[in-house]
RNA sequence: GCGGGUGUAGCUCAGUUGGUUAGAGUAUCGGCCUGUCACGCCGAGGGUCGCGGGUUCAAGUCCCGUCACUCGCGCCA
């Protein structure tokens, strides 16, 4: 007989009844009947309930035990009387008659209760995270995780992509997010960077001939975390040469499509080849955000010029002064009090705009200041062009573009929330197309990108030549569900004539582009195919399947929102020793830091500085 | 860097207008119970009310400061 199981806690069956079995696992929960113990065992793979009664040497042994020990049991399947039968459990018709018990493993009382659904405080959770992970939800999503990523690798390997590894330890490069920097041994003042994405590579690997490359890549940005943003994250990483916007999306789409579907608990999903492509400057408008949320029915409408001339000066004097008025409408409230309303407006000026406008009506007849103001015939006619009923009311945004469109998209979606018009069971994909390829940047007073700048333009070096820079468009694309973007992805730009004119026109020099990116540069002039990619973002992917509004749910040891790994203490004081070996001395403020964290963390056995760290006096 | 929320028993929470010995559930320990499956019943232990200061005859409760966790803004394609 094995050693420790002859089946798992979720393998027998009433075929089994009368067999002679071992099994192993936790004590997930114990029932005393002073007579008859009940003991439901637990492992991975699901729940046995296994009893012990005064005919069993083991009972006494399995009484004294506390929840979360490991024990084997040898014993006996019995089938249960039908009135005992639990039909919630898959081996609930049978159970295991104790014959004897080995403890495996003592468990002390446990910080957090494993069977049971309560919430936790977080730092509990990640602290003790291995008993966190027994628990059935997250261990399902850890689980959920695996069967996501093993799909996505079929679904690309069956499309012909080639998956390989891309340098953890990199350049440092200028644009984008914060690096996480790790210093050099061997070179002394100089650093590596672990990668904010393997960009450089893949783009490399496409100049190599590999054609279609992917790869499950783990990406580092020292950022601010928010509940979707982990400092850490995996990305579907993907590159595929000799294509244009339209194939990279003919790509993308079953295998996205695909994975929802698989995995989604048969909520409906936008099929493949049918994700609607929407201009960055329609996204900003209709939904004001550049993740619009499909599920949400609202759209939000410029209706600036009905207040060019209006009894409301407020907005009259702000669509003069080059400012712009959005209306979101808010159907079906003719039932809503004043309160409503009023708090919507109050609740803006806390996310500190100068307000949120509104009109009501109720069977056709127009309420609030703004109606009155501006006056009936027009609110009627505004009313008309938007297409609005005699019950639906309707919010304004009002101010200089960018907050107004900033206000209407943050006012769409609570709007929708509050009115529970936001639809469920759907997953919505959506592509953001057109995004512009430079911006005007307010405070440097000068042309900028505005997103990636290895971007193509659209037109190439015609347009960057001919257009005005801020009229021109990039091949760049996200992928947006739900409201999640999901990845940003581009056709690239591979010609380093059109790179150097793109980079002047952001007031760079030939040299600039050389200095940060000679290497990519040089590889584009020593033949590179054109080609294009994207990179969605697979912890996303998995908080969206698993219906978790917190990327921490999915990943198995998550960081915590200030960037630490409260069970390993990471990061952590090093010694002496080491950070000379790295050429690094620190700070008086670091210095600090490491003399108050050292009483600490030199009892703390997972700490470097632990059992390394030299005397005082020899430092 | 800024703003919101939270912090009371191992854990989840309640705690009124400032008022006597700070409660419940769960976990733990002890006792009872031979068919439960969130078993039930009886009992016990367990508290620097995050920390520091202030107001007051009196502070878990009010004020100031500070720390921790979290959500958002900035930031991050």
């Amino acid at each position: 007989m094995h050693a420790y199981r002859t089946h798992n806690c979720a393998a027998l069956t009433k075929e089994n009844v009368g067999e002679t079995v071992r099994l192993s696992g936790w004590i997930h929960r114990k029932r005393d009947h002073g007579g008859v113990l009940f003991v439901d065992l637990r492992d991975h793979y699901g729940i046995t309930q296994v009893v012990a009664d005064e005919d069993s040497p083991a009972l006494e042994l399995l009484d004294s035990l506390k929840l979360e020990s490991v024990i084997t049991i040898d014993g006996e399947v019995k089938a249960r009387d039908a009135a005992a039968v639990n039909p919630n459990l898959p081996t609930g018709e049978i159970e295991v008659f104790a014959r004897s018990v080995t403890v495996q493993s003592h468990a002390n009382e446990l910080p957090l209760i494993v069977n049971s659904a309560e919430d936790y405080p977080e730092d509990t959770r990640l602290k003790y995270r291995f008993i966190d992970l027994r628990r059935e939800r997250v261990h399902n999503n850890i689980m959920l995780r695996n069967r996501v990523i093993t799909s996505l690798r079929r679904r690309m390997t069956d499309q012909g992509f080639s998956e390989f590894q891309t340098p953890i330890l990199g350049a440092s490069s200028p644009e984008g997010a914060r690096d996480y920097l790790v210093p050099s041994r061997l070179h002394p003042g100089r650093f590596y960077a672990l990668p904010q994405a393997p960009q450089m590579f893949k783009q490399l690997l496409m100049v190599a001939g590999f054609d279609r490359y992917f790869q499950i890549a783990p990406c580092f940005r020292d950022e601010d975390l928010r509940a979707d943003r982990s400092p850490e994250f995996y990305q579907l990483d993907f590159e595929m040469s000799f294509v244009t916007q339209e194939d990279v999306f003919q790509a993308i789409e079953p295998v996205l499509a695909g994975v929802f579907e698989e995995f989604g608990g048969g909520k409906s999903v936008t099929p493949a080849g049918e994700f609607p492509r929407i201009p960055y400057a329609d996204s900003m408008l209709k939904y004001g955000t550049d993740k619009p949320d499909l599920r949400n029915p609202i759209i939000i409408s410029d209706v600036s010029h009905h207040f060019e001339k209006s009894g409301f000066g407020i907005f009259e004097k702000i669509v003069g002064g080059g400012g712009v008025v959005r209306a979101i409408p808010a159907p079906e409230t003719h039932e809503k009090s004043r309160k409503f309303f009023d708090e919507m407006n109050d609740w803006a000026r806390k996310e500190g705009f100068s307000g949120l406008g509104y009109v009501t009506r109720k069977q056709g007849e127009f309420g609030g200041p703004i109606a009155k103001n501006h006056g009936p015939e027009e609110m009627a006619k505004l009313y008309d062009e938007l297409g609005l009923g005699e019950n639906d009311g309707l919010f304004f945004a009002a101010g200089k573009e960018k907050d107004a469109v900033k206000l209407a998209g943050a006012a769409r979606t609570r709007t929708a929330e509050n009115l529970d018009l936001i639809e469920q069971g759907c997953f919505k994909f959506c592509w953001i197309v057109d995004f512009p390829m430079f911006e005007y940047d307010e405070e440097l007073k000068k042309i900028d990108f505005s997103h990636n700048p290895f971007s193509m333009p659209q037109g190439e070096m015609e347009a960057l030549e001919n257009q005005d820079p801020l009229e021109i468009k990039a091949w760049q694309y996200d992928i947006v569900c739900n409201g999640y973007e999901l990845s940003s992805g581009a056709i690239r730009n591979h010609r380093p004539d059109i790179m150097y004119k793109a980079f002047e026109i952001a007031g760079y020099t030939q040299a600039d582009v050389d200095a940060n990116f000679g290497g990519m540069i040089e590889a584009f002039k020593l033949g590179a195919p054109p080609h294009g990619g994207s990179a969605p973002g697979i912890d996303r992917i998995v908080m969206l399947l698993a219906d978790e509004p917190n990327i921490r749910e999915v990943i198995a040891f998550p960081l915590n929102q200030r960037a630490q790994d409260l069970m390993m203490g990471a990061p952590s004081v090093v010694s002496a020793r080491q950070l000379r070996d790295v050429h690094i001395r620190l700070s008086g403020e670091a210095v600090d830091v490491n003399k108050n964290a050292t009483a600490a963390e030199k009892t703390d056995m997972n700490s470097n500085a632990a059992q390394q760290d030299i005397p005082p006096q020899d430092r």
